[in-house]
RNA sequence: GUGGGUAUAGCUCAGUUGGUUAGAGCGCCAGAUUGUGGCUCUGGAGGCCGUCGGUUCGACCCCGAUUAUCCACCCCA
């Protein structure tokens, strides 16, 4: 135990952290050219944020979230997804008095206790897009574009878009009662949760995995064709956004996504290739998720991207993600003088913006050029007694094994001009 | 919460129809004559064969339990 991380967690270890690096790097720039800035926020909450902004019948909620009472009593929990953080943030610090729309984005740890498999973990990363403040369905295309815009940087291919209109409380309403009503007779030949849903939640039947749920339903009206004017106008103006940016997508009725507080678009980003657990984005827009948490109606679009499925798919579409040779130069020193100098020198170089190493392991001379070899330095300089006393050294590209004679002065701009 | 697979060196895995000294490749360390890496060769370190219990003269191997892990269901990123 004392030497194990606990089940459904993950340690990016040094020699792999480069990959977290390289899609950060990426994300971070695509969102400076969209104007998302990054938000930062807790990693828990007050339980009752989670409870009103997921939603108490869903899942997350009812079954999966880390939540402990503090020293003080008060009920925490470790935040389970990133939106209803975004948005208590949104409120709190009264960013709907600036200039709209806001458009943020974060990176954060989510913890869900669920059963780990392959793509799920019980402490995940998401990577996070927010846009509040405006309901202008080329809003909602241009966060999907971020997301598409992302894994086309990196080269993955096999990915598939799918959208769809979940409505607006209104019409949702009308729609529920409809669904009912087709459903009424069905209902003793469904699984149990479903029955269950039946009151509560009649829209996540459509999405029910259950062989004999999908039997009964094969005709069941979708949310999707009883859209009111509104909804379904913003609807085909979506869509049309998405054709002005190029962007593919399959109309998928049955999404309908497991967190309560969507409304009209819902979509997932999916592929095929890296398991059961497909989903590699997903998103919508929740138009009364800000004044449900108490903030003035305020109009919100936002997907999550799990940073671990998105390493997977880059793994599994074979893409090469740059590893950095992460240091310039390494001093090979020899006998109790040359290290003393070859402290010094290091310093220097770092102090100089180079990234600089030395031995620390009393290694022989052979033994520091394989380990100068091994972290890949670019350039290594070889430190004893004739350098020292004559100042002149010879400066070894390891790259082609070709040697410059310079004065330890010149070092720093010699490396610096490489 | 449910079901199935797996558990042997740092990693990936062999192996013993139950018999005394447990193996490989990679990785790590050292060496192959004077102060120079990558290739090659040689050597070395490193395992109470997940844990507990049972069967047996004897268990790493068979049985049970337990824990962990992987995969899948539900759901989600």
């Amino acid at each position: 135990m004392l030497t194990q991380a606990p089940k459904g967690t993950k340690d990016v270890i040094p020699s792999e952290v480069y990959k977290w690096h390289f899609v950060e790097g990426i994300i971070r720039e695509i969102c400076a050219f969209n104007g998302y800035r990054e938000i930062r926020t807790p990693s828990f909450e007050h339980t009752e944020l989670f409870e009103r902004g997921v939603g108490e019948t869903t899942d997350v909620v009812q079954k999966e979230m880390y939540t402990f009472n503090d020293k003080a009593g008060r009920s925490i929990t470790l935040k389970p997804e990133g939106t209803a953080t975004a948005v208590r943030a949104f409120i709190e610090n009264g960013i709907f008095n600036d200039a709209q729309p806001t458009k943020m984005f974060y990176f954060t740890p989510c913890f869900r206790y669920e059963q780990p498999q392959s793509g799920r973990l019980r402490e995940h990363h998401q990577f996070g897009i927010e846009a509040f403040g405006s309901s202008d369905p080329s809003i909602d295309a241009e966060v999907i574009n971020i997301a598409m815009t992302l894994y086309k940087r990196l080269g993955i291919s096999n990915i598939e878009l799918r959208i769809n209109s979940i409505g607006c409380p209104s019409c949702r309403k009308e729609y529920n009662a409809k669904l009912k009503e087709y459903l009424k007779p069905k209902l003793t030949s469904l699984c149990e949760t479903c029955k269950g849903r039946y009151e509560k939640n009649p829209l996540r039947i459509i999405d029910c995995k259950e062989e004999k749920c999908k039997a009964q339903i094969t005709d069941v009206p979708f949310m999707i064709d009883n859209l009111c004017k509104e909804c379904s106008d913003h609807f085909f103006d979506f869509k049309r956004a998405l054709d002005t940016l190029e962007l593919e997508y399959k109309i998928d009725p049955r999404i309908v996504r497991g967190l309560d507080y969507y409304t009209k678009t819902a979509f997932e980003i999916v592929t095929d290739t890296i398991g059961a657990q497909g989903t590699v984005c997903g998103g919508g827009r929740y138009d009364g998720l800000v004044a449900d948490c108490g903030g003035p109606s305020t109009p919100g679009v936002g997907f999550g991207l799990g940073l671990e499925r998105l390493l997977l798919v880059a793994e599994s579409n074979n893409v090469q993600l740059p590893k950095p040779a992460y240091m310039d130069i390494y001093i090979a020193n020899m006998g109790a003088a040359a290290g003393e100098v070859a402290l010094k020198l290091v310093n220097a170089l770092r102090g100089q913006g180079i990234k600089a190493d030395k031995d620390y392991m009393g290694r022989s001379l052979k033994a520091q050029m394989k380990y100068a070899n091994k972290i890949s330095a670019r350039f290594v300089v070889v430190l004893g007694d004739e350098e020292i006393s004559t100042g002149s050294i010879k400066v070894k590209n390891m790259s082609d094994g070709s040697e410059a004679s310079i004065s330890i002065d010149e070092l720093a701009g010699f490396i610096k001009s490489k």
